[in-house]
DNA sequence: GCTTACCGTAAGTGGACACTTACCTACAGG
DNA sequence: CCTGTAGGTAAGTGTCCACTTACGGTAAGC
């Protein structure tokens, strides 16, 4: 997800169902560009796709979206444990750096 | 912060503040990479440095992750809204999908 | 002053990856 | 059956980027 193309083709499934046409027809890019974003998509569980005649439509999988927001929400949260933890204990208020204590220079 | 060299300067440096080496000892890329890596994450306003003898030390800016979980949960606020509509308007219970109806072929 | 430790930076390299062109398949219409 | 549209896939390419080696600069210790 840490491509651009990637990230748009995902805001613009986020706005409804969509063929692999009309997606690649509003993006700077080609339209097997845009399907092989949607295999790799497909291949993480972001997206569904259904036949409908020749065409495909690619729809959002929203069992994929939760757990990727779970995974983006648990990683924060992690991070974010360990720091305040270590924020409280040197809070950005005092300055309690002390080197070694230099008498003269 | 798509890479996992600097995904994982970010976790340990959550823990606590650490030095350009206490980094570099503890992971499987040389000191350059990381020291390159520290720019980075610098140039973002992810990071501060301090200035230790002959050591520098990195930690966390507070208001660079701040801002960037914001960005973050402002990007899935705004593709789930529009997702949340759609699913409210195409709810995965019924098979509404119908192709054009091909009676004997 | 010399050595040692710590660090940032320049230059060069290798690999991953996004993209395009070309090709083949599948479905709908006359 | 032939044509036209829609789409997935293979092969090839260009580029970005993470990494390493090599080097220069600064601070501490004797």
């Amino acid at each position: 997800m840490g491509d651009a193309t990637r990230m748009a083709i995902f805001q613009k499934l986020s706005a409804g169902p969509l063929a692999v046409n009309e997606l690649a027809r509003t993006m700077p890019v080609s339209r097997p560009a845009v399907s092989q974003h949607l295999k790799v998509l497909k291949d993480a569980g972001l997206v569904m796709d259904t036949k409908a005649g020749t065409r495909r439509v690619y729809t959002l999988n929203p069992e994929g979206v939760a757990r990727l927001r779970e995974h983006f929400d648990q990683m924060w949260t992690q991070a974010m444990s360990a720091f305040q933890t270590a924020a409280e204990a040197k809070p950005p208020g005092g300055k309690n750096v002390k080197p070694s204590g230099r008498p003269s220079g």
